[in-house]
DNA sequence: TTAATAACTTAAAGTACTTTAAGTCAACAT
DNA sequence: ATGTTGACTTAAAGTACTTTAAGTTATTAA
């Protein structure tokens, strides 16, 4: 577990993973295509060390990724975002429009979760013989997938 | 909108769409790598004519897919399930991986909401100058951070 | 009747990753 | 010192769609 020397130098490519949220294999895919910084080496090992700047820009990234942009115009939007200068501002907002998509993403998460919850609770039924508690499990995991596919939640007031 | 003489034909692969939920594009696709069944076609025009059967399964695998399960697994589900019931070990053993799956998902998921909310308290520290509390969140954030890269989930027990 | 529009059709190319295969390097046990 | 393990590396192939291009059929508007 030596750790201590490594943690000065930077992350790996598989802690920038867990921090940004992108995987590994995205990760080199979006510096191959240049849409992320060439990422610093080890000297020794040739291994990938991020930055904590190099993470926040993951991070960025894995943000406009998450609400569908297409990587070109995720190139634009960095592009202009290098020639402004108020970061903090721009960082917050970019934040907080990520806090809004995992918490949508969250929400979708849980229906997923009890989907097939009652998708295993059918099957239990069925394997015990126990028509009535199958119809029921039935049902409910058709009203599941039916909040799943619909547009998005009903909290939009303002 | 003479929709009616059309009704008793079956749905065109634009309402099979909005009832299902996949777009057209993925219909066709479905159809074409065999996941679903050969649609039937109007004589004289060649379009599909999707039957309320072919929407069902549609609707199912709509929410297969929703939970993020691979091509090769929904054809494996969708087999087994056209056996009926005798199958219903094979299935609740597919959906309980996938139960742990997003389990999985959802714990990682909160630790990127946590960590996403503290660098927002970070910004917003530097953006009002607050230095001691800047100092905070970035400790916090790191904290969160190395939560998010330690070995995944210890808690496993039946 | 003709012409435009809309809703489909297919095949092929494009997109955005993801997985695999084969290899390097560092650490640790035998 | 040698072998094994684990975390990385790249290039290439694979996956799951999506978009585009070109064409057919059906309706509707002039």
């Amino acid at each position: 577990m030596s750790t201590a020397v490594h943690r000065l130098e930077g992350y790996t490519i598989r802690e920038a993973a867990k921090l940004s949220g992108l995987p590994e294999s995205t990760l080199r895919y979006y510096e191959a295509i240049r849409l992320l910084d060439p990422v610093g080496r080890d000297a020794s090992s040739g291994h990938r060390r991020y930055t904590e700047d190099d993470v926040d820009l993951a991070i960025a990234v894995a943000c406009l990724n998450a609400t569908g942009m297409s990587i070109d115009d995720m190139r634009v939007y960095l592009e202009s975002r290098k020639l402004g200068d108020q970061s903090a501002q721009a960082q917050i907002e970019l934040l907080e429009s990520q806090r809004r998509r995992l918490a949508e993403e969250a929400h979708n998460l849980q229906l997923r979760q009890r989907y097939i919850e009652a998708k295993i609770a059918y099957w239990q039924a069925a394997l015990s013989g126990d028509g009535a508690q199958k119809a029921v499990m039935g049902e409910s995991a058709r009203s599941i997938a039916k909040e799943l596919r619909s547009p998005n939640v009903p909290a939009e007031n303002a």
